[in-house]
DNA sequence: ATAGGGTTAG
């Protein structure tokens, strides 16, 4: 069988060198030696094929090293396989990974095999070579984790992660440092809390990269308090360490405790970077601190000379946009010192939409160049909300024509140890019949109380989420009703949703948590709401 | 040979 793949894969390549069978000779070469120093010249030749994605070179090797026995050499196959990884050629690079396999030894090279393969963001071929890996060590297990989590496949990388305890193979730091982000993606306390505890079983040694990440996972599960605790405790002496904390207290709106953590660092002799000021910025923004955005803004480079750089700028306009200063945040755009790009345009662009601008709100679209979905709903919104039905009508024909369809809105809820997902107005769930019944019931109770559905979304036929049903069985919506219904009274419930949660979602869960007298935690894309008592910790500021 | 913090909009 390996020999026919070889035979195969040669004859794309051999461009006339028939005259043994490459893998044969191959075989039978004592590959725990090093590669000779003649031979070594192989690798430099496929590092520069990997360097310029030179596939025509890179093949021509490859049929060298065959014709001269190496075929099969560990460190040569590595290097192949990175090449042709780099080159966007899984498909040979698997086909190196199928013929050779069997006889390769050298687990550090197979590492790196499989690390080309998760470099190239295919994780379901990076999970077919280490399916067929004969040996695993440590290092093994950490880079199919962390792919895993490169990837966006965060259950996935838990996943394995549970299967790696179960072997023979004891986690380090490097895993939980993989793992912990993974985690933090899927917004889990129970989980966050369970990796802490593991972490402290198997006495792993945290450095300033595990508190770091263990802040961030804590913040981003809704555990603000126990990031605030372990930042309390350890010994702060990089700059990420106070990053996570900023950030952390920025997505659940506490600005002014991201501030005053900010200014401590003088004291701890800390000096901030680029990314402390995108924490501080954020803050602000997302608190309506216009005065202190600038501030900050303005010191970055006036005291620690950072130059901001497009995130920043795209901060700063969302935070003068968001407090309605269009003006203000127009002439930053034009006076910026760099080309303003994308990131500041659409900051922009949802300002507008905020304030209500359609006007401002097609110069913005005329400067991005690939819009996406967000782009579009965007502008209609912006239409919408001047009532300009027909200008909101002309984009759905453009989104319609251009093939462009907006991204589903999911939320979840965490329950007996698995995510339960929920679309705008999904029935797939096995508990659908209670949820409805939960929902239908609330919002009875909430049009007693005198709730009124914002009739401006109710009429935008792209509102992110529309469905025939209207805004009555958006995600979100979907996944509370599901959380009452499994969670005692008094209990708090917790919801994380991939986008953000929407107006009238918004106004419903405030209501709710006043007429059930509970506390709700949503996780948006971007922050934390906490509803108690008829109130948002966001203060109706997003 | 594997690791951290930020990354527009919806």
């Amino acid at each position: 069988m390996q020999r026919h793949g070889a035979r195969r894969i040669g004859s794309q390549i051999e461009m006339g060198v028939k005259r043994s069978h490459p893998f044969c000779s191959a075989t039978s070469l004592p590959w725990h030696h090093e590669l000779s120093k003649d031979h070594q010249i192989f690798r430099h030749l496929l590092e520069a094929c990997k360097l310029s994605s030179d596939i025509r070179t890179a093949t021509e090797t490859h049929t060298r090293i065959i014709r001269f026995g190496y075929g099969t050499h560990p460190s040569l196959v590595a290097s192949l396989i990175s090449a042709y990884a780099h080159c966007d050629r899984l498909n040979l690079a698997y086909k190196v990974v199928d013929q050779v396999f069997n006889w390769t030894v050298n687990l550090v090279a197979l590492n790196k095999t499989l690390h080309s393969f998760i470099k190239s963001r295919d994780s379901e071929l990076a999970r077919k070579v280490f399916d067929k890996m004969p040996d695993r060590d440590v290092v093994t297990w950490n880079s199919m984790i962390g792919g895993y989590v490169d990837n966006g496949r965060f259950e996935e990388a838990l996943r394995l992660f549970t299967m790696m305890l179960t072997s023979n193979v004891v986690p380090d730091k490097f895993t939980f440092a993989s793992v912990m982000p993974g985690c933090a993606k899927l917004g889990s306390l129970p989980l966050a809390q369970w990796l802490h505890q593991l972490m402290i079983d198997m006495r792993i040694e945290v450095n300033y990269i595990l508190v770091a990440a263990m802040i961030d996972m804590y913040s981003k599960c809704g555990g603000i308090e126990a990031a605030k605790s372990i930042f309390e405790r350890v010994q702060r002496d990089d700059v990420s360490i106070w990053n996570s904390m900023i950030n952390g207290l920025a997505i659940h709106g506490f600005a002014l405790d991201a501030i005053a953590v900010f200014s401590k660092m003088d004291f701890e002799d800390i000096t901030p970077d680029a990314i402390t000021f995108l924490g501080v910025l954020s803050a602000c923004s997302h608190s309506g601190l216009v005065k202190e955005g600038r501030h900050y803004f303005n010191l970055m480079k006036s005291r620690y000379s950072i130059e901001p750089q497009h995130e920043h700028y795209g901060s700063f306009v969302d935070l003068l946009g968001r407090a309605g200063l269009l003006e203000e945040a127009y002439a930053v755009i034009t006076s910026m010192p760099i080309e303003p790009d994308v990131i500041v345009w659409r900051a922009y662009l949802s300002a507008c939409r905020t304030h209500k601008n359609p006007k401002m709100g097609e110069v913005a679209i005329a400067h991005i160049s690939r819009l996406r979905s967000g782009d579009y709903v965007l502008l209609s919104n912006t239409y919408c909300s001047q009532q300009q039905w027909d200008n909101a009508q002309r984009v759905r024909e453009m989104m319609k024509k251009h093939g462009v369809s907006k991204k589903k809105g999911i939320s979840w809820f965490e329950w007996g140890g698995r995510f339960h997902r929920f679309k705008s107005g999904d029935r797939s769930h096995p508990e659908t019949e209670p949820i409805y019944k939960v929902l239908g019931g609330l919002i009875e109770r909430a049009k007693a109380e005198g709730f009124v559905p914002k009739r401006e979304l109710v009429m935008m036929d792209v509102s992110e989420e529309e469905k025939e049903e209207n805004l009555c069985y958006h995600s979100e919506k979907l996944a509370l009703a599901f959380g009452i219904l499994k969670t005692g009274p008094g209990t708090e419930i917790r919801i994380s949703k991939n986008l953000r949660i929407c107006d009238d979602c918004h106004n419903w869960f405030s209501l709710v948590s006043r007429m059930l007298n509970r506390v709700i935690l949503v996780r948006d894309r971007i922050r934390f709401h906490r509803f108690e008592g008829g109130l948002c910790s966001c203060g109706d500021y997003w």
